[in-house]
DNA sequence: CGCGAGCTTGAGCCCCATCAACGGGAGTGG
DNA sequence: CCACTCCCGTTGATGGGGCTCAAGCTCGCG
């Protein structure tokens, strides 16, 4: 791999604290590698034989069932996926693939195990990862539970505006049969969901959404720290 | 605290491999309570204040949000809640409430992350813990996506058949409506799924159920290690 | 015997999935 | 440059799963 990579990769929370030479050995047995769009990373109910860490582009978590599958979660740079599975020595409970062009660093199981045992920095930091990782997903449980596809649709956009900088105006970071995956409906029903937005002010043009009635969709919306903040 | 129940905590997969006089500090500042059924313990948005550990009775964790109302899980003994907010001195995400009359340990959060932080062998028991958690609400999520209601009811019922010893018959461990809101339904439709389940072998009287068709059961439900088994 | 809580059953409706058709933009080849 | 095709997104019609509201039922208990 690059070692022009490595400053950040270092940096992240996961890696700041792990022994020097701990980190030179991972990642010696590191490889990093680029795949094209729509290419399956792994599949769920193999053996989890690498911690995978997206470097640039996007991955799709997603799982299988009855004929049925679901999208579980995006995973943006610097982003890491199936740590859980690693560290339990288990098999994958998701699928993942890539939604564009993407470089991933694929870090071997066995020697994330090893550091976990060895280095005490890294161990505490994995606490601190997969607490993160446990809460995210609790969250996304209340947000299915707990919201409407209308309601899932409006929190979501003003997700997206607020990480865009509040500008009035957002574009998409995934195509809409993925969005619609990725809040749990089917693209037809995405349709109607932007359709009834209309009257909150929001305005669709392809990937670019102009949102006029910001406290208009907020109330319909009804964002709460304990579904929408990504760190708390 | 009664000293008779050290044994028993000690042996806990997360304090098993704890310093002994960490342990001591934090038996000696925990409280041991017992509530009757009905209690809420803790609130979704407050500090966590306590790691809790379920010794006898039953906790239900849900969430609320616009007037809606969510079961996440059912904690039973031996079994700790709220970890993950402790450990990141956050808010609690979710609520609790007993289910029955139950006793609880409650573990001062200040403590739980100074043995974090000074005692190794207790964070390693936290990733192991942490993981666990994790991929259980994983595979939740999971079997909220990817399955509908019926299949949800037959798949908990064959969990429930396997837990007690798969002899054809067994007792219901949650009256209906707590069952319901587990499984993500409400009473009514509750009571249509067992009705619907009837034609493959089940058979409601009161809290104990018959199953005369496992096999026919199995069939419909599809279960899979990558859903319903407790750790993979 | 009367009462209430939990459960069941029924009717109606809403949300959302499915199926089908259509429109438009991008890419391809003539 | 245009015709063709394919894919994405939209729109409409229909149906089903599950929720709501309401009534009836059963059983335990006073």
């Amino acid at each position: 791999m690059r070692l022009s990579d490595f400053p950040h990769i270092r940096e992240l929370h996961l890696f700041k604290s792990m022994r020097e030479d701990n980190f030179a050995t991972l990642s010696q047995a590191a490889y990093l590698q680029t795949f094209p769009e729509q290419v399956q990373l792994i599949t769920e109910g193999d053996r989890a034989d690498f911690l995978f860490v997206v470097i640039e582009g996007c991955v799709e978590l997603f799982a299988t069932a009855n004929g049925r599958e679901a999208t579980l979660a995006m995973v943006h740079p610097i982003g890491t996926f199936i740590l859980a599975a690693v560290l339990k020595d288990a098999v994958n409970l998701m699928s993942a693939r890539t939604t564009k062009k993407s470089r991933v660093l694929m870090i071997p199981a066995q020697d994330i195990r090893t550091a976990f045992e060895t280095d005490e920095g890294f161990a505490r930091a994995l606490v601190v990862e997969l607490a993160d990782c446990y809460r995210s997903t609790i969250k996304e449980h209340k947000n299915l539970k707990l919201r409407t596809a209308v309601e899932r649709l409006a929190n979501r956009l003003l997700k997206y505006h607020a990480d865009q900088g509040a500008h009035g105006r957002i574009s998409l970071p995934h195509d809409k049969r993925t969005l619609a995956a990725l809040l749990g409906m089917t693209p037809e029903n995405l349709s109607r969901a932007f359709a009834t937005l209309r009257q909150f002010g929001v305005h669709v043009d392809g990937a670019t959404i102009e949102l006029t009635d910001i406290k208009g969709l907020t109330g319909l919306a009804k964002p709460t720290p304990l579904i929408d903040d990504r760190t708390t």
